[in-house]
DNA sequence: TATACATATCATAATATCATGATATTCTAA
DNA sequence: TTAGAATATCATGATATTATGATATGTATA
């Protein structure tokens, strides 16, 4: 057995840290995180709740919501007219609860 | 008891996820995640030890270190001529773990 | 097909971040 | 107090992100 198995053993590669970092910029902006919060929490919701909930523009919701897709953080389902996103990556809430919780795992 | 405890219950208001986001920001840096995982395995050391072992240039080396440890990521220890760097954060190590170990914690 | 609703994309100006090289500061030892 | 090592800061051009308003695409229904 590979000692890199789920546990990340050695630091990521440099390609792959690189992946890592440009995940994290996604997250990294108090609109998508509050997306990712909401999401979680919530469930799935189509973009106008979205925007009515958080109250954001149209426009700007859709880019941050199809960037994080692009990124494979969010997914998308089209039900009639409406596009429900949810989240896909779990790595998304769990980089928005150890922000939250200062020092919980000392 | 509040409810708000260790667990983040609620999302952050605005203004924390503002900061949040700022911290995360700071992570999400392909040299400078590589300088947590760095100090978190190797434990703390002097500026130039990370210049060699990580092979970055001085100036901008320096300057990720005090943008983490104005951050509060980072501490630093003079120590004679040189200063030591270590993890402040736990959040920090915690991020990184997040993002190395995909869907680690279904 | 025409209309309206839901979402996506585009253009672009403002802002932030980055890398780099140069210079400045701090400390120790001679 | 001078020299040199270790670190910090500065200036700046290049690049990336962001916000915003306008426009385009897709879908259901009349």
């Amino acid at each position: 057995m590979k000692t890199k198995s789920s546990k990340c053993a050695g630091l990521p590669a440099p390609a792959e840290l690189a992946r890592l970092a440009a995940v994290l910029r996604l997250l990294a902006h108090p609109d998508r995180l509050r997306i990712v919060g909401r999401l979680e929490r919530g469930g799935a919701a189509p973009v106008h709740e979205l925007m009515s909930d958080l109250g954001y523009a149209q426009g700007a919701l859709s880019q941050h919501l199809n960037h994080m897709k692009r990124a494979g953080l969010l997914q998308a389902e089209r039900r009639g007219k409406e596009v429900w996103y949810s989240v896909a990556d779990r790595r998304a809430v769990k980089v928005l609860h150890c922000m939250c919780c200062k020092q919980e795992t000392k």
